[in-house]
DNA sequence: ACACTGCCCTGCGAGC
DNA sequence: TGCTCGCAGGGCAGTG
């Protein structure tokens, strides 16, 4: 599932192919629902002749910004995938839209579960997306301090907490499971009842989690892949995330359980992370 | 304002 | 071997 180090992944492979490049075209394939409730023919009239002035990753939302200051935003969800190919290399496999550029090549955007999606926006719609979101967890900005403070309102639960990306963007099931192995935290503790050290742990275990993740290009489960159909290199580096009820724990060999927290499949150490 | 549930979607793997 | 069925989960709408 691609989350804040795939994304960023899939940005940063972008870069070369498809800053400075204009858009010919937009060609859907199969699924018109990719491109939201907007329409094909008018999301081409308004892309078309537009230069890619550079690409940025906003939690898991990667958005290509156009020199006219709108964005093509794109997420995606489970099993979305971005690549750059020949203008005559046949339809991938679950593509549903491909974006041609001028330099004989085709962003082309696949994704067998139909959940991604391409839209075009405007200003307006892209403050709104940006207010809805979170903090960068990478960023300084995100701080234990602040962490604290907002984790002090929450009675949820951590794990789902940690996933509510209008409180930090861009953290999935993988990273929120590893990142609480890490800490030590149960993934039901009530986020309130944390102490300082324990958000201490939280904080430092998710900054060290994510920046590994992104250094190794992120984590391939299922089959994500950047734009050149690299895997990651993160995943061998996982404790514990789909390991419950399979594998023993990493650090202290006790059986890894799997619970369903806030709907997700989660896997933790009962006895590394003791609730 | 927050917590929680169900929905979308379909290939895949487990089980029979 | 071939079938059925449940699982995977990010974001959002709806409910409490």
């Amino acid at each position: 599932m691609p989350e804040l180090p795939e994304v960023e992944t899939v940005r940063r492979s972008l870069l070369d192919k498809i800053v400075g490049r204009r858009i010919h075209a937009l060609r859907l394939t199969d699924f018109p629902g990719v491109l939201g409730a907007d329409r094909a023919e008018d999301v081409q009239a308004r892309v078309e002749g537009r230069q890619v002035a550079r690409i940025r990753r906003r939690a898991k939302y990667l958005l290509i910004d156009l020199d006219d200051d709108t964005t093509i935003v794109i997420h995606l969800r489970m099993t979305g995938k971005l690549s750059v190919v020949p203008h005559d290399e046949p339809p991938l496999r679950f593509e549903r839209l491909a974006i041609e550029l001028d330099d004989g090549f085709d962003l082309r955007f696949s994704d067998q579960r139909k959940f991604g999606r391409v839209l075009h926006s405007q200003d307006d719609e892209l403050a709104r997306l940006e207010q809805r979101l979170g903090r960068e967890p990478l960023e300084p900005e995100f701080s234990a301090a602040w962490l604290q403070e907002r984790l002090l309102r929450r009675p949820g639960k951590i794990k789902a907490v940690l996933l509510d990306q209008g409180l930090i963007g861009g953290l999935g099931n993988i990273y929120v499971d590893e990142s609480l192995f890490r800490a030590g935290i149960h993934p039901e503790r009530r986020a309130n009842t944390l102490t300082a050290d324990e958000v201490q742990r939280v904080h430092r275990a998710i900054r060290d989690v994510l920046r590994a993740a992104v250094a190794g290009q992120g984590t391939t489960f299922s089959s994500f892949a950047d734009a050149e159909g690299n895997p990651g290199r993160y995943g061998g580096r996982l404790r514990v995330y789909g390991r419950g009820g399979k594998g023993p724990c990493p650090v202290c060999g006790a059986p890894l359980e799997r619970i369903v927290v806030g709907g997700r499949g989660t896997s933790f150490c009962p006895r590394c992370q003791p609730l």
